[in-house]
DNA sequence: AAACAGGCCTAAA
DNA sequence: TTTAGGCCTGTT
């Protein structure tokens, strides 16, 4: 196990990033540390003067990339706060990164989030693993990797049903196939473009056009994509002229889209 | 108890 | 092209 400090805390906020509904696998513990695992590496991460450190016994690139280090959010965010309550969300949002995840684990994450609530999205998407995942020992404790499409695309609906997942099952199980088939290709999709990437994710069973924007932002990390929830809805209606076009935002939009998540969410 | 969750699908205008 | 109802499950 090694330590590494990431970044100043200002540049990352793991409270912010961590909850503002972008990923399902990383709690809080009772000293107020994150741990997770990404891309099989269990990690722990937290904030101690002024730094972020983190705990691993994955590659430090791996990390610099997952928390897409290398961005300058500061310059990418400026031209929000020239958007009447945009500016307000940005101000509040600062230190917000968009996570770079396994493209398969979104997708097949915010399959799961639909009509959910972000308590039982996290219980069915830890149920999973536990099940279907490969168990790796980290710091003393068993965590679990999140499961390759491969082996889920092995298994039969009624094989879901101890997840609990409903009627999402069946889209897991169409996801996991399409991908083991190579009827869709995620990684291809990372460097297509945004409107390819997302005619592609359309055209898949339980795939709408919510989920497939959260998979293009949060799994592709195609940051124009600008996913429009109910929270996001409410905040259209409520605080933005009605004609507003998210796609104004430009290039970044999925960001102002968190930090308007994120600031709705804070009521 | 009944309604509603970070949607999507299908059927019907 | 828009709209209504149903869908698994868990919580209030």
């Amino acid at each position: 196990m090694k330590k590494i400090e990431l970044c100043s805390s200002e540049k990352l906020d793991i409270v912010k990033t961590f909850e503002c509904g972008q990923c399902f696998r990383w709690n809080q513990q009772d000293d107020g540390s994150y741990q997770g695992v990404a891309f099989g590496y269990p990690a722990q991460v937290w904030e101690e003067n002024g730094s972020v450190f983190l705990n691993s016994d994955a590659p430090d690139e791996l990390w610099e990339n997952y928390f897409d280090l290398n961005l300058d959010y500061q310059k990418i965010s400026e031209p929000f706060l020239n958007v009447e309550y945009l500016d307000e969300c940005t101000r509040a949002g600062m230190g917000i990164r968009i996570l770079n995840q396994e493209p398969w684990e979104a997708l097949c994450s915010f399959i799961i989030s639909q009509c959910n609530n972000i308590k039982r999205i996290k219980s069915i998407v830890e149920r999973l693993c536990l099940e279907f995942g490969e168990a790796v020992e980290f710091d003393g404790v068993t965590y679990y990797k999140f499961p390759s499409y491969e082996n889920i695309a092995l298994l039969d609906v009624e094989d879901l049903a101890c997840l609990r997942a409903g009627y999402r099952a069946e889209y897991i199980i169409d996801a996991a196939r399409a991908l083991d088939s190579k009827t869709l290709d995620l990684e291809c999709l990372k460097c297509a473009q945004y409107i390819e990437a997302k005619k592609e994710l359309l055209k898949m069973n339980g795939i709408g056009e919510k989920v497939a924007n959260c998979v293009i932002l949060f799994g592709l990390h195609h940051m124009e994509a600008f996913p429009i929830d109910v929270w996001i809805r409410r905040a259209l209606n409520e605080h933005f002229p009605k004609n507003f076009n998210p796609a104004g935002l430009g290039a970044y939009a999925g960001l102002a889209q968190q930090y308007i998540f994120y600031y709705m969410r804070l009521g």
